[in-house]
DNA sequence: GTCTATACTTCGATAGAC
DNA sequence: GTCTATCGAAGTATAGAC
């Protein structure tokens, strides 16, 4: 089993992420990735014994990366639209319902998603609750998990329809959330 | 090539669905879907000339069942309740996300999901403007265009994270939720 | 019109060489 | 610690039998 710091390792990671973003996490089997890394198939399975270990590994190396970047948000002198754009960035959307698919029917993924999602909820709502309590934004009426909830639903919504060349109603809807954004903000 | 009305291909297009569902779209394989069907994998290529072919006949199927369903909102009692119990059903759900991580790397699924993903948001939005006239509420403020893809997202949205196990805000959200369509639609 | 025998490609994974 | 030779299972698709 080859070691967690080897370049080759991260290679391979870098490959998969590439490939799963472009052609699906179905492209990402072990001589594919090989192919891309300019490695040997075999060295897959020696960095990851099944490729389960390999997906688990990618999404934590993808999920450090966002929680990572939140921390930046409650810095920003933004952080409504900082959370929006975190989440509505179309690269990462694609990749992260990629995932999602993979959980649907691979447990180990899953729950990996599941504790990355619940811990990414928590720290958006914490950041949107000042905001709202500096706005006089009455957080009884609009509780900061379920409001944060929508943003990011919303959010990663409209980036996936825009992967996917959907496009009723987003004129629209993005001038609701600026006017909105503005309103909470402001 | 089969008929359209063969009894075998609506068999294969129902084994499809239900693994589609329990263990995603890779597990879609002439093998498995023989198997679950009770027949010789080399039928599948008879009945659908590639596997791409199979998924696409599955989402038009799929697609006009729920075209149908939205018909029936548009008679309902409570259209906005049914609108939101229409997108957040939960098998539902899990389904469409299998589609959408096909699309996200086979042009054929994409292009189907788009056609039927701007018809039905511009019928929920008809639906919806409807509504809220009705109710007094201003639609330049909030375009129902803009106001059916929220709806829409948050409500797939939700019902994938329940799938996921993540719940994260989500008490808190469907009581919000139950308060804004009883606000717009009482 | 319906189904099967068969080809041949690609898969994950292990056992063992360096 | 790093990488390769090799295996058996599973994948799609076609050519041809009934």
């Amino acid at each position: 089993m080859g070691a967690k710091t080897s370049k080759t390792r991260s290679m391979l990671l870098d490959a998969a992420e590439e490939l799963m973003r472009e052609n699906g996490y179905a492209a990402v089997t072990s001589r594919k990735l090989a192919a891309k890394a300019g490695l040997k198939p075999q060295l897959v399975h020696y960095y990851f014994r099944t490729m389960d270990d390999l997906f688990v590994a990618l999404f934590q190396r993808v999920g450090e990366f966002l929680l990572r970047r939140q921390e930046q948000v409650l810095q920003s002198e933004h952080p409504l639209r900082a959370i929006w754009e975190l989440s509505n960035n179309p690269t990462g959307v694609v990749l992260s319902y990629e995932f999602v698919a993979l959980a649907n029917h691979r447990k180990a993924i899953r729950s990996e998603i599941a504790e990355f999602g619940e811990r990414f909820r928590k720290n958006q709502a914490k950041i949107l609750r000042t905001a709202m309590e500096r706005s006089g934004i009455d957080t009884k009426a609009w509780p900061p998990s379920a409001v944060a909830a929508i943003l990011e639903l919303v959010a990663r919504g409209l980036g996936l329809e825009d992967a996917l060349e959907i496009s009723g109603g987003h004129r629209e809807l993005r001038k609701l959330v600026d006017r909105l954004i503005e309103e909470l903000g402001g």
